[in-house]
DNA sequence: TATGAATGAGCATTCATTCAT
DNA sequence: AATGAATGAATGCTCATTCAT
């Protein structure tokens, strides 16, 4: 047992060493040779901890997923936002330029995942996503009773969906995301703005 | 003499013929040998025609688009629908088991487009969306003017979005399609109204 | 007898009408699309008049050395110079700037010639040559009996050869010409000079 | 631990394994499969080994090269020979049956390089020039000082330049290499004497 | 357990030549 | 006689995977 949890440990490992790698190259450009050189082991030592290069890639792309759940969680913790405030954050934060690495890399994972997602892949992304509900569950729960804003639980999944179409669409128009960002907010918001 | 072929009618005919390739085979695994093949022609024949194999691809593309225009048309055209039926439509034809080779498709696009889009790519993807705007614009404006719905253009853009995001979250999540369509249908329509 | 003649004639045609691209392409990279196009023909047309490309190609070649032979005549119909200068003339004048494409058309008469020539090429050569020959001829006569230089005709072998080497290390080195014909002026001139 | 390889030791083993294939089909005809079959390993094998096909073919040409300047050096070493008798040889030796094949390399070497020569074929051009004009100059400092003949170090270039050019003549002209070569000795040698 | 040398299938593209009209 | 549409052989290079040590 305990080379298992060695095995497993060795895995995380060697990915964790790869997170650079994908920065710089992209998922689909990655080779096996230079997962070996930046893991500091040989080509066929990769062999030993993967049966393939696509499971060290999404091995990789696990890791990359949990980093990000991370990065909402630490934001949302501090509370001091009102629900506007929170919902522009939440929707732009991954095209602000200090998170340009971030949203590079979430791309990636949504080009693997579109295509050709594992079911170990799903069952994380599942766990980001439930967490990343919960948050925004708060805010909208805040949002009702702090705010008396009227608004329904359903609206998170709208939100969910529309900056997902966001970050998609980021990579074919040139749009402007903090405008259509705005947009968004107003119709979630003040939908009879326009009344 | 010799024959003078119409060089735009032979591009259609060639990439018509191997649609039913790119539902096999998918765009990352179409091979220019595989083209010729199903088209019955030779492999140096595809080069007097095309001047790379993407640009194979993109003539098939556009023919499942223009397809998926015409069946638009052609539903919105039999005016006995509303707003609500038109969103609707829409928003689930992709998902409807009939078009389940045009999603195969259309997600793989997305998987390329959103890590190395082209800019031949991302012409090709503009116009495409610009003819998608187009009809949402007429059925807003319809929908506003004949139905009185309250509503300004400005939700295009967020149907677009929210559309896109369903579309790749179908690819990772179990989720009722239907039943996402339905609530954001209910948002986009009655949450105004309900006020 | 008038229809081999008119085939005579339009190779020649053909092949003339081909120069300017050689310029721009070099022989290596010609195909016989270009030349077709070039000439005004349909690409099954050159084939009436040559049986493979590598025929073109010598027609084109052969063109261009009688060209080379005519520009050395009418320069040095000018009797006006001494040896010297006209040594110096001789050596310099397909490094001046006004014959850069003479000079690249003349290697790519050589880079062919080196390896492929064939008989036809030969006996063109053979030709411009001997012209060219007769005239460092009567240009060494002339200096020896006119100058009392002391030279004899064995010189005319020596200029031809290290003209040639000239030429061929041009493109290799990036050596002074100027300075290497001076230097070789000295020696056959002033050979003694250096005593 | 899988056995290290000395790359450098591999390489040369792989070029000299090939220099036989490159007699046979030239530099331009010779392939990549007829090199990994000849040196009996496979395709990707040699792309292990060098980057490119150029690669290749310069490393074969350096061995060649190599080849050379070692039958020179074991010539020159013999210290019984004379000036006139080493410049006769040097002169001489690429038309010497023995090294038709030498020559016929070399030829093929240089019409690739007046046309198109690339920076990598200059650099390594300029190494081979520099050895052989090395030679040269040890030759003719012998000469002044051993032999006190009238000689200066420019006639290297000279040299160079004519054997340059009757490298190249020979491939279009039926001329006699060996009375040329006299000539010059001749010219060279005695002319000055004489005045 | 770790390694890295060896592998070879797989693919886009070019272009001289042919031949039906 | 003139044409240009059709052709397919030919080739450099990549990279995931294997396996002897």
């Amino acid at each position: 047992m305990a080379i298992i949890i060695d095995k497993n440990e060795k895995r995380k490992q060697i990915a964790f060493s790869c997170k650079e790698l994908l920065f710089q190259n992209g998922i689909k450009n990655i080779t096996v040779s230079q997962i070996a050189a930046e893991a500091g082991i040989g080509k066929g030592t990769v062999y030993e901890y993967f049966s393939s290069k696509d499971e060290i890639v999404f091995e990789i792309l696990n890791i990359l997923i949990e980093d990000m759940q991370k990065w909402f969680e630490e934001f949302f913790d501090e509370q001091k936002f009102n629900f506007e405030e929170k919902l522009r954050y939440f929707l732009s934060f991954l095209f602000l330029p200090e998170y340009e690495n971030n949203l590079k890399i979430y791309k990636e994972f949504l080009s693997i995942a579109i295509t050709e997602a594992s079911n170990e892949m799903k069952e994380h992304d599942k766990e980001c996503v439930s967490s990343f509900e919960k948050f925004l569950g708060k805010m909208i729960e805040d949002a009702i009773v702090l705010e008396k804003l009227n608004l329904t639980k359903d609206v998170i999944r709208i939100i969910r969906f529309f900056h997902l179409g966001l970050v998609v669409r980021s990579s074919l128009d040139d749009l402007g995301v903090e405008e259509e960002i705005e947009r968004f907010i107003s119709f979630v918001l003040y939908r009879g703005g326009s009344n």
